[in-house]
DNA sequence: CTTATTGCAAAACATTTGCAGTAAG
DNA sequence: CTTACTGCAAATGTTTTGCAATAAG
């Protein structure tokens, strides 16, 4: 079923999105709509994001050993998750290199016999510079 | 904590994966397992997978929206995971290509601000023969 | 003997769902 | 009015964990 109702929740939740910009979990974005407005509930939160996602308003991170992260910028690019704090990050393509913001170029790279291949999914990982501050101390 | 006992439980889910060759879950190892051993716990299948894992004598794929699947090659290999039924392929690198097997390599084509990039993870994705035929009927 | 390992049941975690009530159009 | 949408509570699927009992070395 497609969007086709305007609701204060539904507007709550796409603006914490967009205001958050660290690519929140759906916890992250309901601890922020209930800051506003507590009476919204977690499966409203869920609802409306996989909605948003679904009509392609927002994008899905998909991180292991993780919940999903949600990111407003809905255009093709690459992400980073920090192994230690599980924070995500928005990934820049060196100038000079052969790799595309499209992940699907990559196909073209490989075969699988039993399987037509589609896409892909990359993403990253390492560790973010708040956390490797922290193992100085 | 490492492996210090060879328990059969522990035979067991090595060989399973093993046999099974075709990347199973946790499920689908457990349900081996107890073919041959009734008693054998969930846990306990959980609890060696993870073990041999890290002992690196077996491979953890990640897959979104499903169980993790378990390869018995621990060699750096891609995967491609079919978006019908869910089972994971082995993925070959065209010859004449710039991707090795390594996935880090793609690492040197990107930078992050506030991450350092350590690794990378990389899944394909598609539609497998079996499930293909199944859509012409 | 010692303690790594097991089986069980319960908990944890992320997410979805059934249903009756509410509100957007 | 109609029915998309919400809130709640309960269920789902996957994995982990506490604990007492077992067995590998």
């Amino acid at each position: 079923m497609a969007i086709q109702r305007n609701t204060i929740q539904r507007t709550l939740v796409l603006d914490a999105v967009k205001t958050l910009k660290n690519h929140p979990t759906p916890d992250m974005v309901s601890e922020y709509v209930r800051g506003r407005n507590p009476a919204v509930s977690r499966s409203t939160i869920y609802r409306n994001l996989n909605l948003l996602c679904e009509e392609g308003r927002l994008q899905r991170v998909h991180v292991p050993n993780s919940a999903d992260h949600i990111d407003h910028n809905c255009e093709p690019h690459y992400h980073a998750v920090c192994n230690k704090c599980g924070s995500v990050f928005d990934v820049e393509i060196n100038l000079d290199s052969e790799l595309s913001d499209d992940s699907s170029d990559l196909c073209s790279y490989v075969s699988c016999k039993g399987l037509k291949i589609k896409g892909c999914v990359v993403l990253f990982t390492g560790i973010c510079d708040n956390c490797s501050e922290e193992s100085k101390i």
